[in-house]
DNA sequence: TATTCTAATTATATTGATTCCATATATATG
DNA sequence: CATATATATGGAATCAATATAATTAGAATA
C-alpha cells in the first residue's frame, strides 16, 4: 500500500502539499495539483484512515451493539441507520449480542478501543450502559431504556403498544386473555407486560396466572406454551405474544392441533411477523415506527459528536401502531 | 480518553513497560505489573486501536460488502461469517450497496482507506473487482464469481440447483413452466438460467419466450409478472422464481386470483420464503448452504492474512439443497 | 528601489502506540 | 572477586497522516 511519502516523492513535492490537497485543495497551484493526482492514480493511492484519525482524534466510524441481525425488526432499523450514517460520512462496525451481556461488555470495550466516534446500542444490561456512562463516549440507547436519569435514547412506547393491543382485544369480548412474554428482564418485556396489566385493570378483568407464561422470546418454548395452553380445561380465547417469533411457534402449534385462526383462537403479537404479506389470516400487531427508531437516533447520535458542547439529552419515545389484521375474532 | 503516557506517568513507569504488559506480560514483574492494571482501571484506559494498528499495519477489521442485509438469506450469512470472524480476533465493517455498482465502488475504496485486513464481497459489478485486483487488499468473493481466473471465491453451484429444480418439475409432467429471473446481468442469475435452459433441452421441451420473464428480482414485478401469466390463453402450469422476493409477489398474485397451490399452479423457488415454515403450503425451493458459505469463505480469508505467502486462490462451489414442500403438483 | 502583501510551498512537531536496541541490577558461575 | 547470564526497565526511532508555524517567490504598493 502507497503512501503519502511515496506520492509526494514522486511528484516532487512535500508530503505536506499532498495532505493540503486532499483537504484544502483551493491552497495548491493548479500545475501541482495535476501532477499530485496524476501520481495518486498511478499509485493507486488511498490516504490512510488510520493515520488521519491518530492525529485526528475523530475516526468516522459508529459502533453499533444489538442483539441480532437476523432478527426483522433489527435489520430493517439497521438499514436506515446505515443509510442515514452513510450520507453523514459514517461507516458502521456492526456487533450482535444474542442478548448476552458478556458478549455485550466485551463489543463496549472494543469499540471504545476502536476509537469509534459513538456507538448506538439496544442494550441487554445495565452494566455495559454503567461503564459507557463513565467512559466518555458518546452513546445513544435504542429500544431499551437504561439508567433512565442519565442516558439519552430512543424508543417505542412498549406500555402503550401493549395497553392497546390489550384493550382491542377486551373491546372485543375477549376475558381469557393468555400472555407469551419474555423474562421481565428487558425494559421492552417490563413494559410491555405493565401495559397488559394495566389495560386488565382498567377492565376490571382478573389475570389468571396460568395464562402468563414466559417463553424468553423463543420460537420453541412459544410453541410449547401454545401447545399446553389450548389443552386447558378452560382454554384462552386469545393469546398475546410479545415478539413475533413466540407467535411464529403459536402458530405452528395452532395449525398442529387443527385449530382455526380466529375461529377458534384470536391472535395478537408484538412485531409483524415474517410472511405477513402474503398469508392468510393476517396476525395483528403492534408496529413499532423502525423509521423513526434509526433515524431519530443516528441524527442525535451524529447531533451530539459534532457538537459536544450541547449537553442536553435526547429523551424521545414514539407511539407503535396497532396493526388489526384479520387474526382476533369478536366475541358475542 | 487516557492514553498510555498517562497510564505510564501516574504509575510512574516508561511507556514501554505498559506496552509490554499488554503485549507480553511475563516480561514484567509482578509488583509492576500490579501497579499498572491499578491504575489502568482507575483511568477507564482502553488501548487505542488505532495507533496500535498505525505501527501494526494490521487493523483486525474485516469489510464485508453486500446487497442488503435485510434479504433472509445475507443476514443468516453474515451472523455465520461475524461469529467465526469474531471468534478469531476480527470485527467487521458492514456495507449495504442495494446492488448498485456505484455505492460499491465506493466502499471498496473505503475499506481500502480503512486499511482493513480483509475485504468479504457479494459483488454486483465487475469494476469494483478489477479495482480490488489492482490493490494489494487480501478479498474474497461470495455468492457471485467475477473474473473467475484471477480471483478466490466461494459460491453455490446455481447452475446444478437450477437444473434440479426444473428437472424436478419436468419429472413431474410439467412442459409449460414460467421463470421469473433478473437482468441477466448478476452471475447467480445467469447461472440459474443455463440450469434451467440445460435441464429443458435435457428432456427435449421447448421454452417458450412468453413464459420467460425478467422481474429483476423484485417482488412487485415478481406480482405483476404473475398477474399477466395467468390471464393467458396457454397458461403455464408452474412457476419457477429465481428468488423469494419475487415468489412472494406471486404468491400474492396467486391469492389474489383465487387460485389454489399446487392444485391450479405449482411454484418452486430459489431461497426459503420469510414465513416458510409457519404457512401451508411450504413452498418448494432450491436451499442455499449458507453456513457453509458464510465459513469457508471467512475462514480462507483469515487464512490468507495470516499466510500470505502461500498464494493458492480459493475455489470453492457448494451444491444447494432441493426442498420439495408441497408445492408442487403432479400432472398425469 | 524598498517595502508590503499574497500565494505557494515546506520544516518540524505531534498523535499513541510498537519495535529495536541499550542499560541497569541481581544472581550464578568459574 | 571477576565475569557471565538472566531479569526488568527505558530511550529513540517509527508508523502515515495533520497542525502549526515558517519560508520563499512573485506581485503590488509607496
Amino acid at each position: 500500500m502507497s503512501t503519502i511519502f511515496d506520492v509526494a516523492e514522486k511528484a516532487q513535492v512535500s508530503i505536506i502539499t499532498v495532505s493540503r490537497l486532499l483537504n484544502n485543495p483551493k491552497l495548491v497551484s493548479s500545475h501541482t495539483a495535476e501532477k499530485i493526482t496524476r501520481v495518486m492514480e498511478e499509485l493507486n493511492y488511498q490516504p490512510s484512515q488510520i493515520a488521519r484519525s491518530l492525529v485526528k482524534k475523530q475516526t468516522n466510524i459508529i459502533g453499533v451493539i444489538m442483539s441480532d441481525i437476523k432478527n426483522t425488526f433489527f435489520n430493517s432499523w439497521f438499514r436506515v441507520v446505515e443509510d442515514y450514517a452513510g450520507k453523514h460520512g459514517y461507516n458502521l462496525l456492526l456487533c450482535n449480542t444474542d442478548e448476552n451481556p458478556a458478549r455485550e461488555m466485551k463489543y463496549v470495550k472494543l469499540l471504545q478501543s476502536q476509537r469509534v466516534d459513538g456507538l448506538i446500542i439496544i442494550p441487554c444490561s445495565e452494566k455495559s450502559v454503567d461503564y459507557l456512562l463513565k467512559s466518555n463516549l458518546n452513546f445513544i440507547l435504542v429500544d431499551r431504556i437504561l439508567c433512565r436519569q442519565k442516558t439519552s435514547y430512543v424508543s417505542s412506547d412498549h406500555y402503550t403498544g401493549a395497553f392497546e393491543a390489550t384493550e382491542h382485544l377486551i373491546k372485543l369480548g375477549h376475558r381469557k386473555i393468555a400472555v407469551l412474554k419474555g423474562g421481565g428482564i428487558l425494559f421492552p418485556d417490563i413494559e410491555r407486560y405493565k401495559g397488559f396489566e394495566d389495560a386488565m385493570k382498567t377492565y376490571n378483568i382478573d389475570i389468571e396466572d396460568k395464562f402468563i407464561i414466559n417463553c424468553e422470546f423463543d420460537e420453541t418454548k412459544g410453541y410449547n406454551a401454545t401447545l399446553k395452553l389450548m389443552v386447558m380445561n378452560t382454554k384462552p380465547t386469545a393469546i398475546f405474544s410479545f415478539n413475533s417469533k413466540m407467535m411464529n411457534g403459536t402458530i405452528r402449534a395452532v395449525q398442529e392441533l387443527g385449530l382455526r385462526i380466529p375461529d377458534d383462537i384470536s391472535l395478537i403479537s408484538f412485531d409483524q411477523i415474517p410472511g405477513y404479506e402474503i398469508f392468510q389470516p393476517k396476525i395483528a400487531c403492534v408496529i413499532q415506527p423502525v423509521k423513526s427508531l434509526g433515524e431519530k437516533a443516528i441524527a442525535a447520535l451524529i447531533n451530539k459528536i459534532k457538537k459536544p458542547e450541547k449537553l442536553k439529552r435526547t429523551k424521545i419515545i414514539l407511539k407503535p401502531e396497532l396493526n388489526l389484521g384479520n387474526s382476533c375474532k369478536k366475541l358475542n
